[in-house]
DNA sequence: ACCTTCTAGTTGACGCGTCATCTAACTAGC
DNA sequence: GCTAGTTAGATGACGCGTCAACTAGAAGGT
């Protein structure tokens, strides 16, 4: 924990570590932000949500719980448990999956799409209030790149 | 949810919606792998982490509860489950504040001493290996300077 | 047909974070 | 001193995410 300390795995330079800490800071809060500014708006944890985009992006509106797991990036049991829970609160339906008796489809329900389509304008217009009016066109594209450059280097080193 | 809706809130650009979508990735992946090897190398979870470092920054190594919690921007509640699970597994202590009787001060152990000590030099070096090694220095240096202009933007939008 | 093996999804336990609520102790005004 | 209001912190309930079993159906070889 110490800068001068010899012989250590060199710490972050001064400057390295005001970046690196400005990057964490953002995390925290736009994330806490983002998520409670969709939860007073439309009710939705941000795992609703995405879970709802990722339906609506779809014409049927329904997906293998397989194919939105791999979509979303989550792990299955997680899915699985996420929902149950909005299931409970007829954001979505099970249905079953006549092709194979293992698999299950998981369907937006009626009163899902109209929260979805509510909350859809308003998470975008947040974004646009805290993201992009904070930076120029070429600082967000910049922002984007960078993202990308990082992202990349994290699943090249495999863990 | 359409980009073509006439009359709603307007949508994002594909290249606007591009970088969106790469830096929300990147705090996925980012926030993912950081705890996945805290975890792995140090059997620590980010917040353990993140209280470790907060307690090793003052020299006496104990802070009043909520100095620690404004110093590390968490909810006093949520300091409170944390500290009685980290105090169970004797990795910080809690102890009486004699000037106050409401208050308390949470102490580092020894042995939490001696974890954080192993653990922040490979916390450190995955920092390197996963961000600083993708970037050059100009690149990362501008990162750290998007994310404070955001966080300030954030900062100043008042929810 | 039978038996392994793989795959789809579920479930339960447990750690985590938030919210609302509670207790105890300090502070101010009287 | 007493009382009202505030502050420090704890706690219980609940939603969330992970991990490790577990169930049931599919596939493929014999």
């Amino acid at each position: 924990m110490n800068d001068t300390d010899p012989g250590a795995v060199p710490w972050l330079s001064a400057d390295e570590q005001r970046s690196w800490r400005a990057f964490v800071r953002l995390h925290m809060k736009l994330t806490a932000r983002m998520a409670a500014d969709l939860q007073a708006h439309s009710g939705l944890s941000s795992s609703d949500f995405e879970v709802l985009v990722a339906l609506t992006d779809v014409p049927e509106g329904r997906v293998r719980f397989q194919d939105l797991a791999k979509g979303i990036d989550w792990e299955q049991s997680r899915l699985s448990h996420q929902i149950r829970r909005m299931a409970k609160r007829d954001l979505v339906a099970r249905e079953e999956c006549e092709e194979d008796g293992r698999g299950a489809y998981v369907a937006i329900s009626a009163h899902g799409r109209a929260v979805i389509e509510a909350a859809a304008p308003k998470h975008v217009a947040t974004v646009r209030r805290l993201v992009l009016d904070a930076l120029t066109p070429e600082e967000f594209a910049e922002l984007g790149r960078l993202s990308a450059k990082v992202t990349d280097q994290i699943e090249r080193t495999r863990p």
